[in-house]
DNA sequence: CATATGCATTTTATAGATAATAAACTAAAC
DNA sequence: GTTTAGTTTATTATCTATAAAATGCATATG
């Protein structure tokens, strides 16, 4: 059966946005909210059911007003409000990033789906999806081998990712100046300055930042394959960033720095410069995920 | 359910083997046809009850003899002996590339579900394992999208390709003498020679060899990124070639001509020549592939 | 005692069912 | 007559169930 997490996160968010009305206003048309709940109105209008009867609003039809939008409003808790297949993934990622998972081990759907709690059918579809990042390999009718998040497997994943990198960033500098990146570049720049003044607290805020940084560059190629094979970076340094905090405040400080010369490289429309600065970031890049995976290899065997 | 296309396929190549054998000679050990059969001893076991049941051998245990081997023995027909996956596989293929789908198609996992006879499920698991194929995209809650086999698609693809060949071309020449893949390269260009003496009838093989190939070359990379994106290519190529048979003799004969000259290339270990080559085929086959797309593109709407 | 077979157990591949959600259609209200 | 709400229909996400196939263990045989 399927869960109801996508109305429960909307529920949710619509208690935010009704906060910002005061009692007796009208509630914004179910079309409205559809679109800015991103939900459909199916889902709109049970959310709306289940405001009037939590007392949030009150009326029907058009005439719906809000009765009560400040105070400790009753929120879903957030775990019911993620579907279960992105469950499956964080809970995959932390078994095998963070349980020590030999290389060469076998990975049991039935296992899994019992550790997760979750039916079989939703870690096939997962194990499916997750297949094109290179850490496991489907043996038909036996199940699936994990590779293991080894050394190797960081080295080939920054081969990869230099070349396109390069490519893109060569793309990049060469485009014409009416291009609507080069704005974008300059606001992706402004942040990453504030993120610096703030660093002291603000510093785990630099993965997402990373992330839309070097989708910008590699979006310069218009090719959906380099853009995809972000994907398998970002998801690799998403879930590091998560659980290796080692030194998280200083790696980041120093990203960031590396980013801003990077960024003025580009903006200078200079390749040679901006090939420097790419390197730079891009080996320091590797070498904090090297440390990580040789961290692993040099584990104990859990078994 | 799971459908029981292991054990026909391992009956029909069973057979084949049998074949070999003649009358009142001892069966192969159960271990011995597993391996052989690459399928389990449990398939084994079964395959064997069913050779019994249709006198093909007789005794039991160890004293299993051939009974007839000759003659017309009943195979179970081909389509039975292909798991649901990989028909459905071919059927959404050909769906895609011959039933004119116009880019932007919104997929419907049901509608194919009831067109391809099988449950939903099946549906589900092919599109994710689809999807790094770069050809559709997932709009949670709300089905798939066809993004088109289109001359986009196919530049975008070449623009990989030509980076990872090339890298890997690169890699082969450097390759030290005493490596394995050199003697490779000499009995791959031996099938090129002879599939090129027999081309008249043989042409339609070009197809795997040109897989075989090239998967050969990008190996010399050693980065599992670069051999699953062949994948990709393979899969483009395969369906294209089955159905795409126009002027297909020539096409193939050219490509082994400019195979030929690649593979001398690099056994000169000399690196212009190689790129210069390299270059020259991938060109050609990047112009028969957007021939193809842009045939595509212009087909009249089928809705 | 090393192999081979026989048997029990576990796991995968696939179908089928259903609540949640989206999409489409219809009717009301301003 | 355009916007909005109400209702019906279609589709997706997810679970459960089960035959086929693989794996593991015990026993027999040369």
């Amino acid at each position: 059966m399927k869960t109801d997490t996508v109305f429960k996160r909307a529920y949710n968010d619509a208690l935010d946005l009704l906060s910002k009305l005061s009692r007796g206003e009208p509630v914004p048309p179910e079309g409205e909210l559809s679109h800015q709940l991103g939900v459909s109105r199916t889902t709109v209008r049970k959310v709306l059911i289940e405001l009037d009867q939590r007392g949030v609003v009150q009326g029907d039809g058009r005439k719906r007003t809000v009765r009560k939008s400040k105070g400790a409003l009753q929120r879903f808790p957030k775990i019911e409000t993620v579907a279960m297949a992105d469950e499956v993934e964080r809970r995959f990622m932390e078994w095998m990033l963070r349980g020590n998972v030999r290389p060469g081990t076998v990975i049991n759907e039935l296992e899994l789906a019992r550790l997760f709690k979750v039916a079989t059918t939703g870690i096939r579809e997962f194990l499916n999806r997750f297949q094109r990042f290179g850490l496991i390999e489907k043996r038909p009718n036996a199940g699936w081998m994990f590779k293991g998040f080894t050394n190797e497997f960081a080295l080939e994943l920054f081969e990869i990712r230099e070349m396109f990198e390069f490519r893109s960033a060569r793309v990049f500098v060469a485009l014409p100046n009416r291009s609507p990146l080069w704005s974008q570049l300059d606001l992706i720049r402004i942040e990453h300055v504030q993120l610096l003044k703030d660093i002291g607290t603000r510093y785990h805020d630099f993965s997402d930042l990373d992330r839309r940084f070097h989708l910008l560059i590699n979006s310069a190629s218009t090719n959906r394959f380099i853009t995809d094979f972000y994907d398998i970076i970002s998801m690799v340094f998403h879930y590091h960033y998560q659980w290796n905090k080692q030194d998280e405040r200083q790696r980041n400080e120093a990203a960031i720095r590396e980013h801003m010369s990077y960024i003025d490289a580009l903006k200078s429309r200079n390749w040679a410069r901006t090939e420097s600065t790419c390197a730079a970031h891009l080996a320091s890049a590797k070498a904090t995920l090297l440390r990580s995976t040789m961290q692993w290899d040099s584990f104990p065997s859990k078994a």
